[in-house]
DNA sequence: GTGAAAGCGCTAACAC
DNA sequence: GTGTTAGCGCTTTCAC
């Protein structure tokens, strides 16, 4: 094993290549190939000793290189905004798992405007990505035209696909059926007075959450009472709250459409209107966010899967991969609850559903709805 | 403009090569690969129509083939562990946009484990990553080697180096300062029994922490009364509560190595011990989570600018790019405090320093210190 | 300012 | 099984 193979002395950034190998193991450069090919066929025994060569000049192909011609780069692009919000950074950590579990990395592009996303992928698109997940951002005609002609499968997670984007795959949480969930719990504790915090009225999460609540509700012969916006954010629900709680009318159960717009809205009913949670007021929110679990909130929530959404998301890229995927393919998972004090619980009626310490989940099953465009 | 080249009807993936455009445009296809380098020289006019040809027939220059022999790939690659913490998720995307905004791309790494982080950083420079960052994570001797024999810089953010990493470059918050701050604060409200809360106590930024605290009280001629480890997490800091306000002698202020932990003890000393904040007890948190500005906390803390380090990381990875980098190289980004109602406030002596409704905030100067190696 | 030719490091046919 | 020969799509001397 010789050692000083690696640097010419002068600082030129020459790589170990593959022919050093070959050279160093006696052998072609082609072999040296097959042997960091996992199917190929090479000798046992010549295997052995070109890793061992290569080991010795501290050599590894280059990604670069071989998805030159190989056609894969292995690389997946991962489009997505505000990762400061929890729910998106846990979907990217997820995804990020699951990615590289299947020997692929993700190349990712942080929208800083939801506007900006089609450069973005078009950017990523010149580094030959498989595919391509797009979080958190509507998807236009253009570029989803573009990743067809590229044959780039495109999966949109947790978004419908705009109007043209019939091309993309769609995999998200079940927010209908998790609105539907609220509504069972809701009116089987017996609240009369139901009211929906909305978060943004343009997207499918807030539209979801909250047709799933108002049919829900309906299947129990109830209706709601009031409705107001949040934007989904802290403030927006600390003046919703404002605006919703000092109707005369008042409502004894919110139902927002994201944490954080609830604990603004806990915020304000404690602080403002002097009310207590879940005695005279029951909330409950949706992601479960980190803060949700919080001493002072507790807060009942709908959790999603973010692992089996990112798992299902990686999933419909690799399938997609190749095959023609003429028709947008959808993929719902369930939603479950996660029971804490922000909510009353309906008086049992068998057994004890309500774990005070830990938290008690029931699964729901998806609704199987799902429009394509929005 | 003809319009039907892209395809050759059968599904063979076939991409808009450069030489298309040639033809289209009537020219070479060096000529085209100049019309998309920045410096090249090209006649406008001819640029001019080599661009419209392009367009037309949809082309976009392929960044892999491009950059297997310029050696540039224009991608970086970013180790980072546990996105779901916020302080990190803010990290990443501060960086995604800042290396957006100079023409790079995050090839990222989520790390399942610390000790995966030699592992990913291989796969990494097989992409030929113009650089790397490492966030959350300590770096082993060996790859610290094969980074400087690829002429790969490297750069870590918030962590030191490892005993044999000294090739590595270094940019993080000056948390010895940061706990200078919060010393400064807890001593002029004029508490008496000071407590600190460590992290993990492996990490540099639980220890810098605590010695910017120890330091800044032993300026005011105070030490520690008592001290705990809580790990980081919020349950951590609840059962080091239970320890360090049961003591005779119990402290009246508390600094948190963060903010997770510091909700934790809130929680706890007034759920079980039944103080109030700030009257019977300060808390002082770091990191600036979004929870701490929760109303049930209003949690006063230290911020680390994260556009700033991310900015001082990229900038870090750029100039050591090509340049020879012998020795490690480091940059301290100031901390500031975050005053909110967790902590009492000196009395003013001079004007209102504190403003009940937003959060006041107070710059320091970077300690100018920071170790090369734990 | 532009074109021809020679690679970047690798894999994929095809012979042997 | 293994070596030889062509490229993948681009940039880059080097002539002109």
């Amino acid at each position: 094993m010789d050692d000083e193979i690696v640097e010419p002395g002068t600082g030129g950034r020459r790589w170990v290549t593959s022919a050093d190998v070959a050279r160093e193991a006696g052998v072609s450069r082609a072999a040296v190939s097959r042997a960091f090919t996992p199917g190929a066929s090479v000798a046992p025994e010549t295997r052995r000793r070109i890793l061992a060569a290569a080991d010795a000049v501290g050599y590894r192909p280059n990604a670069i290189a071989r998805s030159l011609n190989t056609r894969r780069s292995g690389i997946i692009g991962v489009v997505i905004t505000e990762i400061a919000n929890p729910f998106y950074a846990r979907l990217l950590e997820a995804l990020g798992i699951a990615l590289q579990e299947r020997g692929l990395m993700p190349l990712v592009s942080v929208a800083p405007d939801p506007e900006a996303t089609d450069e973005l992928l078009v950017r990523l698109l010149s580094y030959q990505v498989d595919g391509v997940v797009v979080a958190s951002a509507t998807l236009s005609s253009g570029i989803a035209a573009r990743c067809a002609a590229a044959r780039t499968p495109i999966v949109l997670v947790d978004r419908r696909a705009g109007e043209h984007g019939r091309e993309a795959a769609l995999v998200g949480a079940d927010n209908v059926g998790g609105g539907h969930l609220v509504a069972d719990l809701l009116a089987a504790a017996g609240h009369r007075r139901h009211a929906f915090l909305a978060g943004i009225e343009a997207t499918s999460t807030s539209t979801e959450r909250e047709r799933g609540f108002v049919s829900g509700l309906a299947a129990h012969g109830l209706t709601l009472t009031a409705r107001e916006v949040g934007r989904f954010s802290y403030v927006g629900g600390r003046d919703a709250a404002l605006r919703l709680l000092g109707r005369a009318d008042r409502p004894d159960a919110v139902f927002c459409a994201n944490d954080e717009m609830a604990l603004g809205l806990m915020d304000a009913a404690r602080a403002t209107f002097g009310l207590r949670i879940p005695q005279d007021l029951s909330v409950v929110g949706f992601d479960d966010t980190p803060s949700a679990a919080l001493a002072s909130y507790r807060l009942t929530t709908v959790a999603q899967d973010v692992t089996e959404l990112a798992e299902a998301a990686v999933t419909a890229v690799q399938e997609h991969t190749g095959s023609v995927a003429a028709s947008a393919r959808y993929r719902l998972i369930p939603c479950r609850l996660v029971l804490r004090e922000s909510a009353r619980l309906p008086p049992p009626p068998a057994s004890t559903l309500h774990d005070p310490n830990a938290m008690t989940t029931a699964a729901v099953p998806p609704s199987g709805r799902m429009p394509a465009a929005g």
